[in-house]
RNA sequence: GGCGAAGUGGCCGAGUGGUUAGGCAGAGGUCUGCAAAACCUUCUACAGCGGUUCGAGUCCGCUCUUCGCCUCCA
């Protein structure tokens, strides 16, 4: 069976097949980086990532381009918002560079504590103004683009196909609902911006021909993805928040320059909803990953989002997590059997859920499928360790590679062969407080019961590993040695 | 209003015509010094109303409800 990826460009799922035989382009919009990472950006990257290992795992070249939006967006109304990171900056009482150089570094270190492969290139927007400049001269030249005061937009009439991806494609339908932009110098209410003249208190700003002043929005994803994966790329991810407008103004933009398709297969993956409401940073009710990894092991919630289709709506709730960790720990569980079980003579079969497998994932990478068929694999590997003789080392072997490749390399939720991923340090600090409680207390006990070479023992053990006990009136309390 | 998605058992969540999804939770059992783990058995479904079909969560129609986009947003 080979790989069939749904399509949000036709609304069906077809046949993959990469423009140059072997080499896989991919671009996935990244994260606008003015506040720590939420949930939300985990199920995009966690589903992107599995998307390439799989595409990676079925022989082919990924290159994997995923941006750094750090020029900022608007706030409010499109012509007269402040710009995001600006905003924040002013905050925080710094400079916009600062903000978005301090939450990338705080975004990758979130999304490599859930095992997301980093991308092979991740440029950043403010990196390349002079490419997105030369883009805009493009467009004016080639009669897309009009400049006004010194801002550009593009002009809708040149490229009839704007809105196939959405479906948006009645434009004077659209019109009649917005409301009426007074001030508006664009020639039609749906041009998009793609250079903005930026005001005297505007901090990020670039020197252009046609003003000082920063590039439109839509248009950092064309120019980058262009540069670094050509004309034609095979596939762009991205929320589906962002098919309208866009993705739909990113067709339009580089399709006008080209005069060929800009991506063969968009794929969007739907929201993290809280209470049944979508999970934005916006709309105040997001959950923060470096919050959330306090307490769960990031792991989990790599395995939580996995547990959903990339396309469906993911509701977040501490129950459904927590019954994932107690899910993902049965099949650590059953990955330790396995390694440490003694050879026997029984014979066990791997292959069969391998190519279950297989198949869920070429399949629109089913996830929640291929996680079922892992779990269905823990029951069978259980219940054929829990036989007397056992299974033999050849069959031991092929069930542990199933784990690793399934579990590990392609779903990245088994790693270190089922022992604890990253568990935070916060939260391995609460496990060693509780240990130490536990310790303590039966140190306690032994020297209420003069049992006095216990006590002793627990003491200088602990001192040999680094951990320091002091009585006091109070009781006993320990400090951790350098 | 326009474009789009969805309503599955206590919870999460798969499933585009016919056979057990899976996980968590619950009940009974095996095992066990006790527990845990594991294994076995088991209870709660397909929003409603019609229609197509030998047969429908699965296709069609209508109704109700929810959500996303139409402003930055994974």
């Amino acid at each position: 069976m080979s790989l069939f990826i749904y399509n949000s460009l036709g609304r069906t799922k077809e046949k993959f097949e990469p423009l140059h035989p072997g080499i896989v382009t991919m671009y996935v919009c990244g994260p606008t980086v003015y506040g720590h990472a939420h949930l939300g950006h985990a199920k995009s990257y966690v589903s992107f990532d599995v998307v390439v290992r799989w595409l990676r795992h079925s022989g082919y070249r990924v290159k994997y381009v995923q941006n750094i939006t750090d020029v900022g967006h608007l706030t409010d109304d499109a012509d007269e918002g402040e710009d995001k990171i600006i905003k924040q900056s002013r905050l925080e009482q710094t400079d916009p560079m600062e903000i978005s150089q301090f939450y990338t570094r705080s975004f990758y270190h979130d999304m490599d504590r859930m095992a997301i492969l980093r991308p092979n290139i991740a440029p950043a927007a403010t990196a390349h103004i002079p490419e997105q400049i030369a883009l805009v001269e493009k467009l004016i030249q080639s009669g897309h683009a009009y400049e006004v005061n010194g801002s550009v937009y593009f002009s809708l009439e040149s490229f009839p196909a704007y809105g196939k991806l959405s479906g948006r494609t009645d434009q004077e339908a659209l019109q009649s609902g917005i409301r009426v932009e007074t001030r508006s110098e664009k020639r039609h209410p749906s041009d998009f911006a793609l250079w903005k003249k930026a005001d005297e208190q505007h901090l990020m700003k670039w020197n252009a021909p046609w003003s000082i002043g920063y590039p439109g929005w839509h248009l950092e994803c064309s120019a980058m993805s262009m540069k670094y994966l050509g004309e034609t790329i095979d596939i762009h991810g991205g929320g589906m928040e962002n098919k309208f407008p866009h993705h739909d103004c990113e067709i339009a933009q580089s399709e006008s320059v080209t005069g060929k398709p800009y991506v063969r297969f968009w794929m969007h993956n739907n929201m993290v909803t809280i209470n049944g409401i979508k999970m934005g940073k916006s709309l105040k009710n997001s959950v923060n990953l470096n919050e959330i990894f306090k307490n769960i092991d990031p792991l989990v919630i790599r395995f939580f989002i996995l547990q959903s289709h990339y396309r469906s709506q993911l509701d977040y709730s501490e129950t459904a997590i927590k019954a994932s960790a107690t899910g993902l720990e049965k099949l650590y569980e059953s990955q330790r059997r396995l390694r440490e079980q003694n050879p026997g003579s029984g014979v066990f079969e791997s292959a069969s859920f391998q190519q279950r497998f297989t198949d869920a994932m070429n399949d629109d990478f089913n996830t929640p499928i291929a996680i079922a068929v892992l779990f269905d694999f823990s029951k069978s590997v259980n219940t054929a360790l829990d036989r007397i003789e056992g299974i033999s080392e050849a069959s031991r072997q092929k069930a542990e590679a199933f784990f690793d490749q399934a579990g590990r390399e392609i779903l990245g939720i088994m790693l270190d062969g089922g022992q604890a991923g990253d568990r935070g340090e916060e939260l391995n600090g609460k496990r060693l407080d509780g240990v130490m409680d536990v310790l303590l207390d039966l140190r306690a006990a032994a020297r209420k019961n003069k049992d006095f070479s216990l006590s002793d023992k627990i003491r200088d053990q602990l001192l040999e590993i680094g951990i320091e006990i002091k009585d006091t009136k109070e009781g006993a309390s320990w400090i951790v040695k350098s």
